[in-house]
DNA sequence: CTGAAAGTTGAAGTTCACTTCAACTCAAGG
DNA sequence: CCTTGAGTTGAAGTGAACTTCAACTTTCAG
């Protein structure tokens, strides 16, 4: 009972719902060996991967994008440090430009306050970025792109 | 042609869908007129409300939340800056807070990339807000409760 | 007046991230 | 051995936020 953790054991341990951690696996984020009696049963490094899906869901990355992630991990050896460093650094990064846009929102909408616009012709708040320097006539507002999902995360 | 505008005026200048727009009219978030044809005719102060909207979902408020929001506007009169400011203020709380969050959840990144855990069993990243000082044993991590739609705004 | 572009509707479909369910099987204490 | 709690599966359901579709109707420039 040293090394190998039930499903029960993993989703009290990381909060996470024995059918989210199911979900998971077939996703192919996390992964389990099998008892005879076809049971899962995690090895610990599992718990690690399992925090970093969640960490980075609340910086607003899709499970797909997370996978990507994960793939990138030594298949082989249990990844070290290292390797879980590499693969959150690129994280932080976006971390950093998910904070600075909404410290821009949150400046805009204070600009928003003080002038009272958020009228869509002036106010840059509809022109984030400045993205949308020349596309056609009328102005363009808010958001330029489909969009990143945020996240789903009610962290509350 | 001054006042009205039709959906794919509305559209346009609003870089939302018409399919969104009637959507969000379906919901309670913008309003129109009717023509003769049944046709939706849209006051320019919609414009308003729809670029609230977008602005609120990317700080990740659900739709429910912002009609609930935007029902506390006037509905006699022409809302004023000053009914727009009042809204926005409550919403700037939610942006502050949220990147105070965002900001703990990157230091605390930096520290488990600094000390390469992720551990789950120490690591406060894994134990968010202290919110889990006494729940069994074992450490909890990451997210406490389910989470928030962070916006799925794919507006193309 | 006419034809094309723009608009209307309700119903159904889509994606993401899960959860719920039913019907079983396994594991372990008494 | 037996019961009970934990685990298994595939299929279906959920909710948010839209989009797509088909079948029409309006609007408006020429």
């Amino acid at each position: 009972m040293h090394e190998a953790l039930t499903i029960g054991q993993l989703s009290a341990r990381s909060g996470v719902a024995q059918s989210a951690l199911r979900y998971y696996e077939r996703l192919g984020l996390i992964r389990a060996e099998r008892t005879g009696g076809n049971q899962r049963r995690y090895a610990r490094t599992e718990l690690r991967r399992v925090a970093f899906i969640r960490i980075s869901q609340q910086v607003g990355i899709s499970l797909d994008e997370i996978r990507e992630a994960l793939d990138s991990l030594p298949a082989s050896r249990t990844p070290t440090p290292d390797d879980w460093a590499a693969v959150s650094r690129t994280w932080r990064e976006r971390l950093d430009e998910k904070i600075r846009l909404l410290g821009k929102l949150r400046d805009d909408l204070d600009g928003c306050i003080g002038c009272g616009c958020l009228s869509l012709q002036r106010c840059h708040l509809n022109n984030p970025g400045d993205s949308l320097s020349g596309e056609g006539p009328g102005a363009r507002l808010v958001l330029p792109r489909p969009a990143e999902s945020d996240g789903h995360v009610t962290a509350s």
